[in-house]
DNA sequence: TTGTGTATTGACAGCGTTGTCTTTTTCGGG
DNA sequence: CCCGAAAAAGACAACGCTGTCAATACACAA
């Protein structure tokens, strides 16, 4: 019954009891045809018997095959999105037995690609999943593909040729929220941009200006400020916005963190929200529903797209030449009471 | 100069180049004693410049070690702990080339034993981090104790006998919170509890008794609810403290998402912050900045504590008797605008 | 110079799988 | 009942490293 720590039972014990040979029972443990069924239950019962778990490592180094991902992303102060990424990418890694390993990184970094090629090489990492970011940055994107590392965009500004990109619907998501704002009255519409470094900032404003354009008021571009997807960046463009002689009567910010900045300047001078200003936010995370008010916002089904993107790239590196390009995830207006 | 994808790099290789043997090559990769310097310069050179990386499967295989260490966390909804303990794990097992596998888990769960079995076995890992509330799970500890891994608990209850245990000043900085409460003039204190499987909770509440004890404070039983680390529970507790006749002038919520809860019942009661009642926090998360008013709050240092973890597990794995138990870290009180 | 003990280096056998190739079994048709 | 082909099962050599133990080089004292 014991076999020691760790459970030191080898394909050699399990093949004795099932009388077959070591190759026999590796065929059953990988699903690999050409084995009678009769003689598959055998060798099951054995696994399950001694309670038979490969050794990776062994595996690995016979199958040239590290069954291993790597999650790269650039560690944000607020982590939520990332956190969705991270639950989506582990539930499907566990699904099909692999491992995920991870790679935080702070950008810029000028030894970027130095890095990940001791991450890739260290770990042999078979594939590799980049939020954005990190689908978006030429060098590391020219590395992987000289080592021949597929690998998985979530959110890329372009989509990458001939690897798995994941995209939601973005563009469609802040047109909506834009008419959401339109409906209700509002023709001073300020937006804080996100990051210009992620594709998601730029569909974002792409959203914004095409219903702008569909309703007819004019772009103006004073009300457009720079952001960077942090706290304070909203802050900061929200402090400009609201200190315009011909302030907005609303301000969209490209994901939640911001519109927080926007919520506490207008706190700042006492405005009440949304009485005097509505703000929107994108992203949905906790920080939108403990906010006060709570934040009108998008939700973008994040755990789902990793999800995906991980079965792709596995899909990919077992030979099932999955149907790429994939059609864009859906994303969904959350009102709440930051808007009127 | 081209060598394939991934570094089909191998010990022979070096060797060849180094003109020594493939031992030798491993004595100084592996920083091994008794080799004469000018050898080890010789490898060293050629690993340079062959861009050598060893095969961490043949490594883990042959010297039946798998240089991976495993993370066993509750998911929870608002991850800013868990991203901190993230962080430092993270940053310290790279420090020396481990690996990190994530397990997280849903509580309770009655297969736990198994799937953290299935983990371990799985993956050869060789050491585990708890983060609260996975060190006080009697059926977890069991089982790591029978297969002989060793494991180190951040902020456990009980200080699990012969492993590594990190635990902060808890108690005290709960003491210290309370006081700066009484000093500002507050008597009728509420106290939300954290979930009491964490031994946090429990110090926290500690340290809120001691302060009034201290300061000559009748403890009145009402004034204290049982929270769950979690918003909502922290919005439940307080509407039950608001809604008391004699309502608390003050309130401390035993981590920030509960005090945002707190906050919440607030606002929707038309109470001004910090002029009708007083809230504070405890982790200093990203939260605590972006609600209004912005939190007082208390800091810990779980980073350093989680790469304190990291480091004294892995000086344990490779023999080196640490000094448990080790002293726990102190936290500071971060003061901004929600109290009075 | 020689011997002895220690520091340094090397040879070689695993580690537990999977890949390749060979052998044995099974099955259908004549 | 035999033959040939296909299916099933097995033998055995990698995979790239570390552990063990043997061999060699070197230092220093006699």
């Amino acid at each position: 019954m014991r076999n020691g720590p760790q459970g030191k039972v080898t394909i050699f014990e399990v093949a004795e009891q099932a009388e077959v040979s070591i190759k026999t029972v590796s065929r059953v443990v990988n699903n690999e045809p050409n084995v009678r069924q009769a003689t598959r239950d055998k060798v099951q019962d054995a696994v399950r018997r001694l309670r038979y778990r490969p050794n990776a490592a062994a595996r690995s180094l016979s199958g040239r095959r590290s069954w291993m991902l790597g999650l790269v992303y650039e560690n944000p102060h607020e982590f939520s999105y990332m956190k969705d990424v991270l639950d989506g990418a582990l539930s499907a890694c566990e699904e099909r037995e692999y491992s995920l390993l991870l790679r935080p990184l702070t950008l810029p970094s000028q030894d970027l690609v130095e890095h990940i090629e001791r991450f890739v090489t260290q770990a042999r990492v078979e594939g590799i999943i980049l939020p954005a970011p990190m689908g978006d940055i030429p060098d590391l994107l020219r590395l992987l593909r000289k080592m021949e590392i597929p690998f998985a965009a979530i959110a890329p500004k372009a989509p990458a040729a001939g690897q798995v990109n994941i995209l939601c619907e973005d563009q469609e998501a802040s047109l909506s929220l834009t008419e959401f704002l339109v409906e209700r009255g509002h023709r001073a519409i300020g937006f804080i941009k996100g990051d210009p470094d992620h594709g998601a900032a730029d569909k974002r404003f792409a959203g914004y200006r095409q219903a702008l354009r569909r309703h007819g008021i004019r772009y103006v571009e004073r009300l457009v400020r720079q952001g960077y997807f942090d706290f304070d960046s909203g802050k900061t463009a929200a402090a400009e916005l609201l200190d315009l002689p011909e302030a907005p009567t609303a301000i969209i910010a490209s994901n939640d963190d911001m519109a927080a900045g926007v919520l506490w300047q207008a706190r700042q001078r006492g405005l009440s929200i949304p009485g005097d200003l509505s703000v929107v936010g994108f992203d949905d995370t906790p920080l939108a529903s403990r906010l006060w008010p709570p934040l009108t916002t998008v939700r973008q089904p994040i755990k789902e797209m990793a999800e995906t993107a991980v079965r792709l790239l596995m899909d990919r590196l077992n030979g099932k030449a999955a149907q790429l390009p994939t059609a864009p995830f859906p994303c969904e207006i959350v009102v709440r009471d930051s808007a009127a």
